[in-house]
DNA sequence: ATGAAAGCGCTAACAT
DNA sequence: ATGTTAGCGCTTTCAT
C-alpha cells in the first residue's frame, strides 16, 4: 500500500531489532592508549570513511571511545554481548588487548583496523612495511647515506611495521643500522619536533618520519636550526594528510588508502554477518609514495 | 538474585528499547557543509567531549555525518522519527537548515552546538563575540592601529559572531572599519594562508584570525614573506587548540571551552527528556584570552 | 500467494 | 512488598 508513503510511516527500529535479531548498528571502538588521538587527523579521516561506508550500507555508526580504564571496563560488555551491534570495528588495537579477547569469546562479528597476530581475527591494514620500504629506498636512491627515522610508539603495530620497512630497506642495500639514527615519537607534532632535535647531533642527511604530523614537527625543528630541506636534510612522511601538500616545503609522503581500508572494514563486517566468522578475512592494501619537494627529487612543484 | 552475576547476564537492549520506549542512544549529527571538517581539530575535540559525557550518562553515542545531500535526505527521517535516539545533538547548524525544521516538527529532544535564532531551539554556545572582542581590544591596547581580521565562512554562526566581536571592538574605540582589512577564509589552514597573502598589501600591523588552524596558515604566509611575528604583525587566533602552544611563535588565542559545551549539550538533552522541551534551554559559555608570544605582549614564554 | 498468529525479551501496570 | 500479566511493533512461521 502507498498509504505508507502518505502517512510517512517508518518502522520502529527497536521492534525490528527485537524481532529480527539485528540492530542495524555497527560500533567503532577507539581504544584509549591513543592519547594524541585527535591531534592527528588520521582517526578523524578513518571515522569519516567508515561513516560514509555505513551510510551506504544503511548502518548506523556508533562511536565508542575509551577515555579511561573504567570506561573500558564498563563498555566492553555492551560491545561484546547483546544484540547491540551487528558488528564492531576496532581501530588500532593494542597488544594483548582485553577487548579482542572478549570479542573472540563472543559471537559479535568484528574486524580490526590494523593487523593482529591471532589467526582467528579478521583485519584490514595498509601495507605499512612496504610503504616505509619504498620511502627509504627512494631516499637511498637519491644518494642519501645517513638516513634516520622517527618511529611511532612501540605499542602500535603500524609503527612497528614502518620501522621494519625502514630497516629492511637499509639492510637490503647493505647499509647497517645506526642506533643513533633511530628515535621514537608518539605520532604527535611535538614528539616529531623533539625527535628531530635529538637526531640532529647524529648528522642525518635524510629522515623517514612515520607520520605526516610528526614530520611537521620535524620540519619545525629543522627550520629553527636553519637546516635546509631538502638540501641539508631530505624528509619523507607517512599518511599523505591534506596538510602534507601545503607544508613548507611540500612533503613527500607515503599515501595510505584510509577511505578504502575504512569502507572495506564495513564490507567485511557485512560479509561475516552473512557467512560466519570463519575463515578470518585479512586484507593488506597497498600504499603509494607521493613525491613532493621535501625529498629533493621533485619533478612537479 | 546473584545468579545474575554468575551467568553474566545482560539485558537485551532491543527489548529494553521496545518495552521502555527509550533507546539509550544519542545521536550526534555533523552536517556536510563543513568540508574541511576533519582538517580542523575542532570537531574531533567536540566528538571526544560528547563521547565522554555520554559514557558518564550511560548513553551510546551514534555519529551521523552527512557526506552528501542524498545521505542527508536518507538520514533525516531516521534521526527525527522513531525511537532511534533519545536525543540528538546537532553540531554546527547551517542557516535555514532542513534538519532543524524537521526536528522542530517532531518529538525527539535536540540541542544545537552553536546558537540559533528560532526561540524554540535549545543550544549551547561559546561566547564567540566576546572572545573576539577581547582579542581585538587586546591588540588595540598594545598600540596596534591597523588591525585586520581573517573571518570564517559566512554560513557559520560562530564565524559571524567573531566578526561581529572584531567590529564592535574597533568601533567602540572609535576606529572605523577598513574593508581592505577584512578577508574571509573557510577555517582551513590553506584558506588562512591565502587570506594572509591577500591582507599583506593593506599593511596590517595585527591580525585577528578566527581559528587557530587558519592562524597557522597565516603564520606560514608571514614566514614566507619574511614578516616578523609579532614585531611587524601581531597575531591572535581562536580555539586554543593543542598546536597553538607549540607554533612558532606560540599563538595568542581565545580559548573556547569545548569540553564543557560538549558535555553540557548532553546534560541538556537529559534534562529535556525528563522535563520536556519547553522552555528552550540556551547557554552561552565564556571564552578566555590566552596570551602567548604571537601578540607581542607575553610575560611568559 | 495471502493472511493469521506466535513470539522476540523486556517494562510497566496491575493484582494479590 | 511481591508476583503476575499484558503489551511494545515488528519478523517469522504456519495455516489457509
Amino acid at each position: 500500500m502507498q498509504v505508507i508513503a502518505e502517512t510517512g510511516y517508518h518502522p520502529d527500529p527497536a521492534a525490528r531489532s527485537l524481532a529480527g535479531r539485528k540492530s542495524g548498528m555497527i560500533g567503532l571502538v577507539i581504544p584509549l592508549e591513543i592519547q594524541s588521538m585527535f591531534a592527528d587527523p588520521f582517526f578523524p579521516t578513518l571515522i569519516q570513511a567508515i561513516s560514509s561506508a555505513c551510510n551506504a550500507r544503511d548502518y548506523i555508526l556508533s562511536l565508542i571511545i575509551f577515555n579511561s580504564k573504567e570506561e573500558e571496563r564498563a563498555l566492553i560488555p555492551k560491545i561484546t554481548r547483546n544484540q547491540l551491534f551487528d558488528g564492531v570495528i576496532v581501530a588500532s588495537s593494542r597488544t594483548g588487548d582485553l577487548l579482542i579477547e572478549q570479542l573472540l569469546g563472543n559471537e559479535v562479528p568484528f574486524v580490526l583496523h590494523g593487523r593482529h597476530e591471532d589467526p582467528r581475527v579478521s583485519y584490514v591494514d595498509a601495507d605499512n612495511a612496504a610503504g616505509a620500504y619504498a620511502a627509504v629506498s627512494h631516499l637511498a636512491r637519491l644518494g642519501r647515506s645517513r638516513i634516520a627515522t622517527v618511529t611511532g610508539p612501540s605499542n602500535s603495530a603500524a609503527a612497528a611495521d614502518r620501522k621494519r620497512g625502514y630497516m629492511s630497506a637499509l639492510t637490503d642495500r647493505g647499509h647497517s643500522i645506526d642506533e643513533a639514527l633511530v628515535v621514537s615519537g608518539d605520532f604527535s607534532e611535538s614528539s616529531g619536533y623533539e625527535a628531530m632535535q635529538q637526531l640532529l647531533p647524529a648528522k642525518p642527511d635524510a629522515v623517514f618520519v612515520a607520520s605526516d604530523t610528526m614530520a611537521l614537527g620535524a620540519l619545525r625543528a629543522l627550520r629553527e636550526t636553519g637546516t635546509r630541506v631538502p638540501l641539508d636534510v631530505a624528509l619523507v612522511g607517512f599518511d599523505d594528510m591534506p596538510y602534507a601538500a601545503t607544508a613548507t616545503p611540500p612533503l613527500t609522503t607515503v599515501r595510505q588508502p584510509i577511505d578504502q581500508t575504512g569502507s572495506l572494514a564495513v564490507d567485511i563486517l557485512f560479509d561475516i554477518s552473512q557467512n560466519g566468522r570463519e575463515p578470518a578475512r585479512r586484507t593488506v592494501m597497498p600504499t603509494e609514495l607521493v613525491i613532493r619537494r621535501s625529498c629533493g627529487a621533485s619533478t612537479v612543484g
